[in-house]
DNA sequence: TTGGCGATTGGCT
DNA sequence: GCCAATCGCCAAT
């Protein structure tokens, strides 16, 4: 589960896609070493790496090694599960399968921008990550979305079947 | 200092 | 399915 503090109470829902941007990958963002832009890719893992992609949408990241290795996962979608009120507004939706469907629309709902970067996810705070001790079902591997680069890496995982994960339904089965 | 280009989304055809 | 919006990053000048 992926949870979040607002002024107006919690929000969050289960995470059922992700991408892996490893350590050597291409594609990843902390391939070219460490910058400014990157840096919080290269905390312990668990911290939040934030960036805007395109100029329009906020993408959010765990990062996922130890300490000066930068690796991270990129959260792609969620199942909303509370403050669902809270998201629909933030959204300016009422659709629930668009209100966190894709890695920009969920940073969107849960208001996730670059104050947010750095922070440990493994904490209580505003914005953290916790389990709610269902199992998950089957979960299904194949081409990560919407990169060039080492695009045939199969590092997207995702719960099959499931209809709130983003992109063509062909590639959530 | 500048130009090209993204780990996307939403609106329109 | 196509495409514009929008802006920070970074490589090259």
């Amino acid at each position: 589960m992926l949870v979040r503090k607002l002024p107006e109470g919690v929000a969050g829902g289960r995470i059922l896609e992700t991408e892996a941007y490893p350590v050597g990958d291409a594609a990843g963002h902390a391939y070219r070493g460490i910058t400014p832009r990157n840096q919080t890719l290269f905390l312990e893992r668990g911290h939040a790496y934030v960036y805007l992609a395109y100029g329009t949408s906020f993408m959010l990241n765990v990062s996922s090694e130890a300490p000066g290795v930068g690796a991270g996962v990129l959260i792609r979608a969620l199942e909303p599960a509370g403050g669902i009120g809270i998201m629909e507004h933030r959204r300016a939706t009422k659709r629930l399968r668009d209100l966190a469907r894709g890695p920009g629309r969920l940073c969107a709902a849960l208001d996730i921008d670059r104050s947010l970067d750095g922070i440990d996810l493994c904490r209580k705070g505003p914005l953290w990550l916790a389990s709610d001790g269902q199992a998950m079902g089957e979960i299904g591997q194949g081409k990560r979305i919407g990169i060039t680069r080492a695009a045939e890496s199969p590092l997207r995982f995702y719960l099959r079947g499931n209809s709130f994960v983003s992109g063509p339904r062909a590639l959530n089965s």
